[in-house]
DNA sequence: TCCCGCCCGGAGAGCGCTCTCAGAAACCGG
DNA sequence: CCGGTTTCTGAGAGCGCTCTCCGGGCGGGA
């Protein structure tokens, strides 16, 4: 019933706004555009139509003519596990969408697994349906990134890359939270409460987040002792492990600075279950700030605050000025101030 | 110099694969889209061609005339804040991106906050971009089921949908899970361990799934009484709130039955503060499965899980279904098991 | 060998829009 | 009141593709 009516073949097209409003298609077409250069009378005659008719442009036919899109492709790389256990996914997506809706552009979500996936996603990216690209979470095998380039896409990068040359790289721009001073933070916290031997449990570090937190704990204890560092891999067994690690290499350790919030919910587990008391025996900082775990451990988790969603609206924003000024050289990289937020663990 | 051969202008066409293949362009569109009725010497010439040329169909102009377009819209209404701090959102989308690759389609994510979303995204629904829509957390007020069975655009939701007369819509497809059987199994399990005052807390009552978990209580305590359920709104803090009001109500209490894993976290907190043992003194089963929390609790929790991606999934290939044979007359909705997943806190 | 039917390939229209180009209308000063 | 500008408007081409015809070629039956 209401199919016929608005379904099916019926949609309205600017010849039949032009019809009714007695004007010529380019004049409906002008109007619809913003309406420059057309006289205050014939413009309204136009709108009067545009809103009987409940006329809605056409997106394909001018994308076919312009080559603009309206709509940007989010690519990520799903193995990082992190993405979809975390509420990071969700924020960013939530920030991109906001910057994206204020622009009035559609966000198109690509998600690789294997592969064949990434294939696809190289295949749809040549298709042109998108005037550019956010990518995430690149590990080093990653081909979209060369894929984007070639393709003379223009893009911004969520994260530090880490292949080799990509800092060097002219046109490459990517924004990260600053993870290096975020760890720093964190060990100076621990400091400031009179810690002395301060372990730190890594995230895995073929990522750039994870060495970067790494370098930030080394910054601050240069020569510190190699047997306080254990690698994780940025999920709770990882924390478990890592945790565990430490205890029998320094017994001795009264602190522990963790790379991620889900890693220290398994090093206090490990703490408790040694008879540790959190923070009296041992003070733990994570990192993340992930509400449903920070504000749920036992203590309450300290951990380093990091703007996800902000990270998101920052990409966008950088991707729209180059989609809008595509001449102007490559905006330079952001990184986001992180910060220490005090709770009970530490 | 990248940009200058493959981006620009440059991009081949249909015409100029058609030139170098020898043949007309009409050929080469049959080759390019399955090749059925060419004789197989022509069909290689045109393959090879579009591999030389690296030759990828423009698809606003296919979608101008064949009015497909090969996408499909994911709208979520954003309030419900549980689909940003829960992984559900992610693992919906995971499902859902993995059913639609396998069909070279793509996804359109619309995320709706406020008025002006909805109104933006009635309006891009109606540019005809999409083949068909998903629709995710509809709380009563949201317009956009209305919207897209105005358009006549096909659509499945996920999660029973509660506005009035919805049930009972022709053409109206959803998936969920299984929450009233789910809470049923819960009900059960508490009771098989001897458990006889078992109290309930809810999620928000506007939402289906707090109500039908509801019922699913009831369906075993059909004379309960009233003080045993506390009404919730899936946050933590909620589970706070609703365990400190049974307690008060009820400290006779032996078991809860908690509608949601985060809440069942702020519950077990203030069991543990209120010196009640998990379980020996009172049993507690949450519901979701949420790795992140479930799993992490002390003690671990004895939970409801859901198989989210599989929702998500089967969303996906019911849409594409209806969408591959329009005058098939809408397929049943489904209802997805839940089951019971017993860890140690019940 | 001829004719009919079938299959394959090509010509061409047209999807809905933008944008250039040129002509019409309005406006100014002289 | 007229010519020269300047401002508006309309005609029409064309974006890249699909799909409907239609004609040509080929095979088989008479």
């Amino acid at each position: 019933m209401t199919e016929s009516e608005a379904g099916a073949g019926g949609r309205p097209t600017l010849e039949s706004v032009a019809e009714l409003a007695g004007v010529s298609r380019a004049t409906a077409s002008r109007v619809v555009n913003g309406g420059a250069g057309v006289r205050a009378a014939l413009r309204e005659k136009v709108e009067r139509a545009v809103a009987e008719l409940g006329y809605v442009p056409n997106l394909a036919a001018r994308t076919l003519v312009t080559r603009r899109n309206r709509a940007i492709a989010v690519v990520i790389a799903e193995p990082e596990a992190r993405f979809f256990s975390d509420p990071f996914f969700a924020q960013h997506l939530r920030g991109i969408s906001r910057e994206l809706a204020a622009a009035d552009n559609q966000m198109v979500l690509l998600l690789a697994e294997d592969e064949r996936d990434h294939e696809r996603i190289g295949r749809y990216l040549s298709g042109g349906h998108v005037d550019g690209v956010l990518l995430f979470s690149l590990h080093r095998s990653d081909p979209t990134p060369e894929t984007v380039h070639r393709l003379g896409l223009p893009f911004v990068i969520g994260g530090r890359p880490g292949w080799p040359g990509a800092e060097s790289a002219r046109d490459l721009v990517y924004v990260d939270n600053d993870n290096r001073g975020g760890a720093r933070l964190a060990v100076q916290h621990l400091r400031s409460i009179g810690r002395e031997r301060i372990a730190t449990i890594t995230g895995p570090l073929d990522q750039t987040s994870s060495v970067d937190r790494l370098d930030g704990y080394r910054d601050l204890l240069p020569d510190g002792d190699e047997d306080l560092i254990a690698v994780g891999d940025f999920t709770a067994d990882g924390g478990i492990r890592g945790m565990s690690e430490l205890l029998s290499r320094r017994p001795d350790l009264d602190a522990v600075f963790v790379a991620s919030d889900v890693m220290a919910s398994g090093a206090i587990r490990v703490l408790r279950a040694a008879g540790r008391r959190v923070p009296e025996d041992v003070a733990v900082v994570g990192f993340d700030d992930v509400e449903s775990i920070a504000a749920w451990t036992e203590p309450r988790l300290t951990t380093i605050r990091q703007e996800i969603e902000e990270m998101g609206r920052l990409m966008t924003r950088l991707l729209l000025r180059r989609l809008n000024d595509p001449g102007a050289s490559a905006p330079s990289s952001v990184i986001i101030p992180t910060h220490l937020v005090v709770r009970e663990s530490a």
